[in-house]
DNA sequence: TAGATTGTTAATCGATTAACAATC
DNA sequence: TAGATTGTTAATCGATTAACAATC
């Protein structure tokens, strides 16, 4: 879950809240969305319009990282977005192993999103003696076992935990003793790992949680 | 995603943030996950070191809906569980509808801990010829266009929308006009709906850029 | 009693936003 | 020039946390 907890340095030393960098995803998928429909320029006022964000949040966010609008007449889309996408860190490429072939991991195989932008699944591995040696969706499942040897094979960055919850820790153990440096955690446990491992915990039941406590004041 | 940006109001009129209520969320998945394990009481401490989280913020939060702890005590386990269940609205049962039966929606649909909670996905839709009339885990797929009537019939109280993010407005408009009062938009499209629904937006991806943008650092 | 731990107050910290000079 | 829009400052707002009296 994205929130204000973590906070990331920029090059420039400045620290930045961690909203604002989920902002700037925002912006990048907004920018995605509008080009090519004939616009050169945007204003962070049509940005903030379009996602419910006040124009001088857009303005903020962008100026941990430099300036990049013009006066008068706003930013251009395609230098933008090249920008945006160069603060993500998303002018590379980087490699990804699942953890836990459930529904969900199935499910992030098949995310196009991750692929367009550059994030690739290079394994993926299970306990499930019925699953292991099993090609899915073009992936062979591989023993946990073996995931030490694969991983640093492969020199994976990311780790993507979709087993239960309760293998969540051991296999970011795991992770983190290996060439992974960021961990997404999809479990509903916490899990604890070193402060040079970057972890992202989405919790799905969470979103639900918000939408029934809403519903029930009612 | 949970951020501070949307707040709701307690029984008692008090304003209470968002991401308290997210907290309180995995307090409950804390409680749970040590329930059985013999222990009677815990105090905000213990809940606080498990999640990473300060005691005097787990003591917060829950002020905001009342006194549950005893002094040198702290909370007994199953009552906090009761209150937190309340809280969050998990006291009763509610009706989900799917649109867009992908491999994100697929995963929902057999998504164990929505049914523990009580979140029940009661119907399925797609605009796909080929899928419309299938049977899907046990839900057959209905075409999108006899939505309305499905919905109403089945007074159904949550819209999950995983269709293709071209799609999600338009999806979105056909759930405000039904008896649909929480939507959760699992698309990378920011969608606008009227003021009296609740709205989840969960961007996978933008947890990936907070990954790479980290990596990138380095 | 001494120790533990609550609930709450007040201080601190950090994020958002209004205002505005600069300028295309 | 007048209008639009930037980047930044300073004010505001809101959330976190330290401190502590109360009390089991």
């Amino acid at each position: 879950m994205l929130t204000n907890k973590t906070q990331t340095t920029n090059k420039y030393g400045k620290r930045v809240p961690s909203l604002t960098l989920a902002r700037l995803g925002q912006y990048l998928h907004f920018l995605d969305s509008i080009d090519g429909s004939g616009a050169f320029n945007i204003s962070s006022k049509a940005i903030g319009e379009a996602l419910d964000i006040k124009p001088t949040q857009v303005r903020k966010d962008l100026s941990f990282f430099g300036e990049f609008g013009q006066k008068s007449k706003g930013y251009d889309i395609f230098d933008l977005k090249k920008v945006l996408m160069e603060i993500l860190g998303l002018n590379q490429t980087y490699k990804a192993a699942i953890i836990g072939v459930g529904n969900l991991g199935s499910a992030l195989l098949n995310f196009k999103s991750l692929t367009q932008y550059g994030f690739k699944i290079v394994a993926v591995f299970d306990n499930d003696k019925h699953k292991i040696g099993m090609v899915h969706y073009g992936h062979k499942i591989y023993d946990i076992s073996s995931f030490k040897d694969i991983v640093a094979d492969n020199s994976i960055d990311i780790g993507i935990i979709t087993t239960p919850g309760a293998a969540a820790q051991t296999v970011a153990d795991l992770m983190c003793e290996s060439t992974i440096r960021g961990i997404i955690n999809f479990t509903t446990k916490k899990i604890k790992v070193p402060s040079f491992i970057r972890l992202q915990e989405v919790d799905l039941t969470l979103e639900f949680f918000a939408i029934s406590h809403h519903l029930n004041l009612k």
